[in-house]
DNA sequence: ATATATTTTCAATAAATTTTGAAAATTCAA
DNA sequence: TTGAATTTTCAAAATTTATTGAAAATATAT
């Protein structure tokens, strides 16, 4: 396979990807690109690599960069201004998982604790089992949040060192 | 807060949570409702409840089975289907966590396996970026998909005691 | 200051996804 | 069988989400 062939489905694919985990196909796109971009690139550039127009690029670009995901760079000399990604994977998962436990898990932990404080009889069935549930799912989400903020935190090769040697 | 009042926004809260995970509104909210729901269901009280179309609840509920996250339950005497969710959260996460390594982590790695491959030279900067991005790729999702599988065949008690002591 | 290059915004448009509802298929009791 | 109850399908409609492109704002060079 060529480069041109294999750079256009990564590009694709990571895109469709993308739309599993909440993000856009565009903007996997984009950050697709900029992964596999050696240099900084410009707007013009992912415009005519993706074919999208400038108001696309300008937004999902500025979303990314909301992401912690991608970097405006300021050339010396240049007018335009460059983009380009944090390349090391690990840092880009645990950024990922930074970003969506705040925008996601956060909120929803919020929510339950708040929901579980509801009137009514334990001995109702309906009480009981929305009680139950709630406080099953917050217990669970609760668990998730200590083992992601510890993997946010963590170097890479000490988690998944100790954690394949732990699981082996 | 009143149960009515807590039920509806938690599905509410649920069903916004699932469009994040690549998981349509309207199968989140069902999965919500069954989830509180201390018997099995009709289809007539899924539509009553949400207020959906029963082509809706059908086409959901079919998917939520596909996911495992949902049975079909036949009452001796009756005529209609009941549908009832798994309740333990632990399963529930480690059979959505199954189907999604499944669906979308697998075959990406499996055609990151293909991308690496390509043709050029290595020492040609955009094939080095290209090739070092990918394997990257590959390598955090090789093992993560480790990680994930021991996740899977896991006792709740027994992973979660163990990680979390461990990470103490 | 003025002209020019560049970025940003956002209303209008297009595309993708979800939902409906009625017809077709299936199931089951008598 | 027949017919009523129930489930399934799927084309059309509604809704949501993404994209465009041109005008406005901003930045920079002369």
């Amino acid at each position: 396979m060529k480069l041109t062939d294999a750079k256009a489905q990564f590009i694709s694919s990571w895109g469709a990807f993308g739309t599993h985990w909440g993000i856009n196909r565009t903007m996997a796109q984009i950050h697709a690109l900029l992964l596999i971009s050696p240099d900084p690139i410009t707007q013009d550039d992912i415009m005519e690599q993706l074919s999208i127009s400038r108001g696309n690029v300008n937004m999902n670009t500025r979303d990314l960069i909301d992401w912690g995901l991608v970097e405006r760079i300021l050339i010396p000399g240049e007018r335009k201004e460059f983009f380009t990604a944090e390349k090391d994977i690990w840092k880009v998962a645990t950024q990922i998982i930074k970003e969506r436990k705040k925008r996601e898990l956060d909120p929803m932990l919020k929510l339950l604790s708040q929901l579980e404080q509801i009137e009514g009889d334990k001995k109702d069935k309906d009480v009981k089992q929305f009680v139950d549930t709630i406080a099953g799912i917050r217990k669970f989400g609760g668990q998730a949040d200590k083992v992601l903020d510890v993997m946010i935190k963590a170097d890479e090769s000490w988690f998944l060192g100790s954690l394949l040697k732990f699981f082996k």
